[in-house]
DNA sequence: CGTGTTTGACCAGCGC
DNA sequence: GCGCTGGTCAAACACG
């Protein structure tokens, strides 16, 4: 198979949202001659795949780079120093948010990013909040089953839903759905915090390790401060089997909201095209807009589809495809990733995440609100 | 019945 | 060593 039948395969795959096959069909093609060079280094050492800034790093750049507060955040960084966090760009896009939120998420795009940071000097009194890559974990006792000074610990800092009597995530929280089954096994008020903090485990897999905490930010209230710790020792859920407890709940609120939508939209898919070496896919952000120009389902028909409210995407779905990237960065695939996200300007926000496997590249971006996916031979 | 949340109790880390 | 604090457990309960 040549090259351009490669690209094809890889774009037919790529438009199934099969990333895993664009990635190893990419990877099992040549590098072109003109483009002859070594592998790029592997990303950095973050399983997770979310923004990590080593903390010390973060504190030198910061005052340079990133302007933290206000409407206006223009944030830049060097490519290497960013891996994208698929729950990030989730809230990016809008997905998973509440409706009455989703206007937000343009000003917030940014913020999202940066606040990582900001987050951290805000809530200073918090030191493990980005804490460096350390060594593998002991084998867990029976309680504190991770050290706490040893603990991998990642933050995303995402748009909170207002405060609600509802149960689902303890304390009226409604979390967004980062596409983790994750069950609230506690919840604790946390001295110097109005707002008490959830303790979440992941529910996907027994034995699995990945934990996450979800309270709202005692310097932003608007924002939902969640800190992941230890890593996901499975494949991220395909197919959600469970209808009961969290998700069940997120039905009664944002979710049914999302599903009435959906099902009342279109059906009809956005043009893709493809060529010899390239194709894309686009598809129009249903947030900025009174219709929903796609169909909305689970990737699996067994699926729910009230998951936080989150809506994906026939066709690639940004949700799917950067959770696969996750797996793909643990598996230190050689590829390299970037993202550069601009500063709003006026309602609009753009957001371009480019990732390149082997002789493939596949770019996302979200330009004026519309969502673009595509792949080309380089 | 399976999966979830709630919540009081328990345990361990940490600072003094 | 002691007390505070955060993280986890587990029983009870809710829900489809």
């Amino acid at each position: 198979m040549d090259m351009e039948e490669q690209a094809n395969a890889a774009a037919t795959a790529a438009r199934e949202g099969d990333l895993a096959d664009v990635v190893a069909r990419a990877n099992s093609m040549p590098y072109s001659a003109g483009a002859r060079r070594q592998a790029p280094p592997p990303p950095p050492p973050c399983a997770a795949g979310r923004v990590m800034i080593p903390y010390e790093e973060e504190r030198q750049r910061r005052p340079a780079n990133v302007a933290c507060g206000g409407g206006e955040v223009t944030f830049e960084a060097p490519p290497s120093t960013l891996v994208v966090d698929p729950y990030l760009l989730a809230a990016a896009g809008g997905y998973g948010l509440p409706q009455q939120h989703q206007h937000q998420h343009q000003q917030l795009l940014a913020f999202q990013i940066s606040e990582h940071a900001c987050c951290a000097a805000a809530d200073s009194d918090d030191p493990m909040r980005i804490s460096p890559p350390p060594p593998p974990p002991p084998p867990a006792p029976r309680h504190q089953t991770i050290t706490r000074k040893n603990d991998v610990r990642k933050v995303v800092c995402i748009p909170a839903p207002p405060v609600m009597s509802n149960r689902a995530g303890g304390g009226g929280e409604v979390i967004p759905s980062d596409l983790w089954a994750w069950r609230k096994y506690g919840q604790k008020p946390i001295k110097g915090s109005p707002y008490p903090r959830g303790y979440y485990r992941c529910s996907s897999s027994k034995g699995c390790l990945a934990r996450k905490q979800v309270e709202r930010s005692r310097s932003d209230p608007n924002m939902l401060v969640i800190t992941y710790t230890a890593e996901h020792n499975h494949p991220w859920p395909m197919q959600r089997n469970v209808l009961a407890g969290y998700a069940r709940a997120h039905t009664h609120t944002a979710a049914k909201k999302q599903q009435k939508i959906s099902s009342s939209s279109s059906a009809d898919n956005a043009a893709s095209s493809s060529s010899s070496n390239s194709f894309h896919v686009e598809q129009i952000n249903p947030i900025c807009g009174d219709q929903l120009p796609v169909s909305c389902k689970m990737p699996d028909s067994t699926a729910t589809a009230g998951d936080g409210g989150g809506l994906l995407f026939e066709g690639i779905q940004p949700d799917e495809v950067f959770a696969e990237l996750e797996e793909l960065e643990t598996d230190n695939n050689p590829m390299t990733t970037s993202a550069n996200v601009y500063g709003s300007r006026g309602q609009q926000l753009d957001a371009v995440i480019s990732m390149r496997f082997g002789g493939m590249k596949l770019q996302y971006s979200n330009y004026n609100m519309r969502i673009k996916t595509q792949a080309h031979v380089v």
